[in-house]
DNA sequence: CGTGTACTTGAATTACATCAAATGATGTGG
DNA sequence: CCACATCATTTGATGTAATTCAAGTACACG
């Protein structure tokens, strides 16, 4: 078995003040002063597919956003298995642990190529004491994250197996204008769905041969979101 | 059916420098002399089991720390069901969505009578200005929150019904040095771990046969913690 | 003392996990 | 470029666990 590069290519150092997703991102509220004369040592980074970007249990010493790509967290299960908790997408913010000075609680790992911004906690202490508001854009982060673990667990982890593929369907699709969904692998759906890969990939096949979702592509599904609505409250 | 007197009981202004659980409560950072002079407002009440504190979507305009009693927090799902998504207890914060002017997201009711202190967002936002360290307490309340978030989804609606009420039995207990554990009903237990009421009646039923736990009083057990152990992973 | 509510138990059914085997995709070395 | 190894995906057969529906019991309360 080779090992893969799981290494983060630097890309240099990151032009916030560009940056396509700033609005998105932590620093939406601060003005352009605020950047000038701090050497903040954020990173551009650019990670390949399935690199492991912290470990849980590591001490926390940065702050993450994502450019492009999603991110998965994983939490370990007593019985060795592991669960997928959470899934992190463009603008969202990972290892907000780290500005408390704690350990990671996850793993967190890319699962498409992805652009990633290393924001040190040192930076965040330091431009927090310029911008008061900056806490506030923290406590939100923070707040989006139980918001997402509580719907994580009442819409992916509630009900039938059928439910649950039918309601991450939806979730995935989001509120896009169009039908399309990028699903991942077998064993990703059954770690967010709390069910096994073979229960997983009977429904996928059962809701292709229902035209409940069509294929386009591998993992590429145009979907009838009204019948996935309707197969996911039961 | 009988509509039951859910108001909460006033008892006066709270004396937060005196406070028992003040340790545990936000306030555990605040000099004496930050309390001085300001009107804050906090109310001190007491609430019979089964109040609803607050309602979901209900616009926030305070937070509440414990100072004795269970709270719930329960989410409505797509079918109709209702989920408890988190338990609260002594020195716990709820309602933090509040200080971010946020509705609040969870139904909370108590589940056993209760000593409550209300804290209007304002009185936050006024201490704040006082105490730079308070909103360090909030995001470690925030990160109190999604971690009891987590741990709900991966310890107790993962794997089979009989490993969740082991689970739950041994999350009651603690970490207290007896092996006693307070359980509800069960239909609350159901909504706790997603599964049927029956189904839970039947696993506690099988746990007093198989003397895993033994009833002293209703809903009060002796358990043994080495056996819900080995059976919580399985 | 009757009535409503929660709890308990049983039997039938359904949903899911498990085990096993076949197929398909991907990458490597000859 | 092909043969082969490896890994993910798919499908089937079977057993088990949990839900559902139903009936009965215990208990609190007016």
């Amino acid at each position: 078995m080779k090992v893969k590069k799981i290494l983060a290519a630097w890309r240099g150092e990151p032009q916030c003040e560009k940056c396509q997703v700033r609005h998105l991102a932590l620093f939406s509220d601060l003005a352009e002063s605020d950047f000038m004369g701090l050497h903040l040592h954020i990173e551009d980074l650019e990670f390949p597919a399935g690199t492991i970007i912290y470990h849980s249990d590591e001490p926390g010493r940065a702050l993450f956003t994502i450019r492009s790509g999603v991110v998965k967290l994983v939490q370990c299960l007593p019985n060795g298995t592991q669960r997928i908790v959470r899934l992190l997408r463009q603008g969202a913010t990972l290892g907000l642990e780290a500005v408390l000075g704690e350990p990671y609680r996850h793993a967190a790992i890319t699962m498409q190529d992805a652009l990633i911004c290393r924001i040190p906690a040192t930076a965040i202490h330091q431009l927090n004491a310029q911008s008061p508001t900056l806490y506030t854009q923290l406590m939100r982060r923070w707040q989006q994250s139980v918001e997402q673990a509580d719907e994580w667990l009442t819409f992916l982890s509630t009900g039938t197996a059928r439910a649950r593929v039918a309601r991450l369907f939806l979730h995935l699709n989001g509120d896009s204008g169009d039908a399309i969904c990028q699903l991942f692998g077998r064993e990703d759906v059954a770690a967010i769905l709390g069910i096994t890969s073979e229960t997983a990939c009977r429904i996928v096949a059962e809701f292709s041969r229902d035209k409940v979702i069509n294929a386009l592509s591998s993992n590429r599904f145009e979907c009838d979101l009204l019948r996935l609505e309707e197969i996911s409250s039961n």
